[in-house]
DNA sequence: CGGCAGTTTGATGTTACTCAATTTAAGTGG
DNA sequence: CCACTTAAATTGAGTAACATCAAACTGCCG
């Protein structure tokens, strides 16, 4: 079903890194007390956050190509008065942006939705390794064309369709990419979000999510509560939200 | 403004096709009677399309990456009850997709607007050049540096804006696309688009559109007629529509 | 036990959609 | 040049979808 395979960069980078020792990436600028630095001489660099914490803003400059490697994080364009879109969800192994290879700034800002922990590399040590390793090219490409895949994907949805097709297509959008990272017994996955993080991403009020996901509830297509999502009848929710 | 500067990657490869002669595009597939197919052997494949016929096919693979060299055309995805989502606008020397260089098939399909040249470069030269020539490397990385950036906003748009910030934030973001190109005098820029392609643009029905241009109207922020907008306040276009 | 964050529910308001009629503009052929 | 045709834009009335406001409820943690 799922068309894109996942990419785990993380694991190739830490592989790279555990091989050749002469890779260490520079510090990342200070975002927070909630962030925990730690520095492997010899390493790539590594630090943990907190669940809500910012890690990255827009427009902040970096040396460092980031990749999460423990934990749920979002990448969000904030608006001046407090509206939020969240782009992306990222879950381990994702690039915070595919694009922060060929540029040093962030286009949008990115917040830990659980506890994480990422793990950045030296943007001219990645570009070397481009020229250098094939599976790291791909890797990146594919990053690319997933990146933009699902842009377009959310720009339907967004554009064109209903709440209820909205709420199914980020469900649908995300099951798979959690189940490659989870052992999931009867459909039933690990999901940290609040319904203000859906809110966010798929552009209605949380109190409106609320709704639709009790009529979802009552029609019996799924369960979703304290950080699991249950599938009763994935072909419905197939149904209304696979943009087809 | 434009924070963004134009990438015209047409110029750049029409000038390499011309340095350089062993350089031909393979054939585009056969789409409809609505495109004229001329081939210059040793050179890149060329092809014109007349005012509304599709010239690619979402799935479609090909051994080419096509750019548009005259007239305006738009990257839409279709879902299958008929409402379509357009991603883009394309203007003369943009790339169809910056991904295309990557991968063989199209994630979205592309129409012509008005008339329209299109060329097209072979994959596996432009990859080649890419590693010899620092210049289309750059042109490539801005390109998609470029298309997330605005997919990043028209999410934005789409998930978190009222009708007229959607509208006005399109004007504004074409705005210094089409001056890039053109000579604008008198802030009067040529406009091709229908109200059924902004309805498509940014998600709203045609009649919304023709009401919320008359509220422009009316408030002398702009006049929309016959192929050209007419900019009368650009200030107060900006602050409905800038994102900040 | 109290406090807090998140969710649910109800009542009401607003935005944008739908349907349908009318107007405007642009050809087209006589 | 003038009917005739056709696509696009405008306008109005009624409706549906979603937002807003506010209150009540839940589970959790100190």
């Amino acid at each position: 079903m799922a068309k894109h395979s996942e990419i785990r960069l993380a694991s190739v980078c830490v592989t790279c890194a555990h091989r050749e020792t002469g890779f260490c990436g520079t510090l990342f600028g200070p975002t927070s007390e909630d962030t925990k630095t730690e520095r492997r001489p010899g390493w790539q660099h590594f630090f943990a956050a907190r669940a809500g914490s910012q890690i990255a803003v827009r427009n902040q400059a970096s040396e460092d190509v980031f990749v999460l490697c423990a934990g749920w994080a979002f990448r969000y364009f904030q608006l001046a008065d407090g509206r939020r879109q969240i782009l992306k969800f990222l879950l381990p192994g994702d690039l915070f942006s595919s694009i922060t290879i060929f540029e040093t700034a962030f286009s949008f800002s990115v917040k830990a939705l659980t506890e994480v922990q990422v793990s950045g590399f030296a943007r001219s040590e990645i570009r070397a390794k481009c020229v250098a390793a094939p599976a790291v090219q791909t890797a990146i490409a594919k990053s690319c064309i997933n990146d933009t895949h699902d842009a377009t994907e959310l720009l339907t949805a967004l554009g064109q369709c209903s709440a209820e097709e909205r709420i199914a297509h980020l469900l649908l959008h995300l099951m798979p990419r959690i189940a490659a990272r989870n052992v999931i017994r009867e459909q039933r996955y690990p999901f940290p979000l609040r319904q203000q993080h859906i809110a966010d991403a798929v552009g209605l009020t949380p109190v409106h999510v609320s709704r639709v996901l009790g009529l979802f509830r009552e029609r019996r297509l799924l369960e979703l509560s304290e950080g699991h999502l249950k599938v009763l009848n994935g072909p419905e929710l197939e149904r209304i939200g696979s943009l087809r």
